[in-house]
DNA sequence: ATTTAAAGTGCTTTATGTTGCACTATTGTG
DNA sequence: CACAATAGTGCAACATAAAGCACTTTAAAT
């Protein structure tokens, strides 16, 4: 996922659990000023502010091959 | 994956592919300093430093929900 | 169209990620 | 063991992410 699928999917998890941005700051711990450029696609976050927002989401960070025919 | 996890997806790819750090770094056009903080769990890297570096392994990075019954 | 809430922006300070350099430690090979 | 290659660390400079504040813009609802 390139930097904007990220952030496209953040923010429809978000919306979809009807979260404001906000919210998501104080539940996560994250700056509202970070997540407003980081949804705006402004940011370059850090890991750990990837991590914090996508888990207060529910949502899971990860790394894997890329070419691998998926599995059928 | 937690960070401990990413690391660890990285090195093994990296070394799966007998990459040294010094090339990875060349490669991927992410300072060796940086690679070896990541890779020795000292780091907080950017997402574009992590795209940097998955990119060159053949990797990719990720967001999905969590719960989700893993489809089997 | 007015009001209200949520999202986006400019500015600033502070914290810290990125990087190179020089060095040490570890690992692997003959 | 000795040597070579690769990986890890301390230090310092520079760039930039994180954050708060005040404000503007957009969207939603009445």
């Amino acid at each position: 996922m390139h930097f904007e699928e990220l952030i496209k999917a953040i923010k429809e998890r978000r919306e979809m659990l009807k979260v404001t941005q906000e919210s998501l700051a104080e539940l996560s711990g994250v700056g509202l000023r970070t997540i407003k450029q980081f949804e705006s696609g402004k940011g370059n976050p850090t890991l750990q502010t990837l991590q914090k927002i996508a888990d207060l989401l529910g949502m899971e960070l990860t790394l894997k091959l890329k070419n691998i025919a998926p599995d059928k």
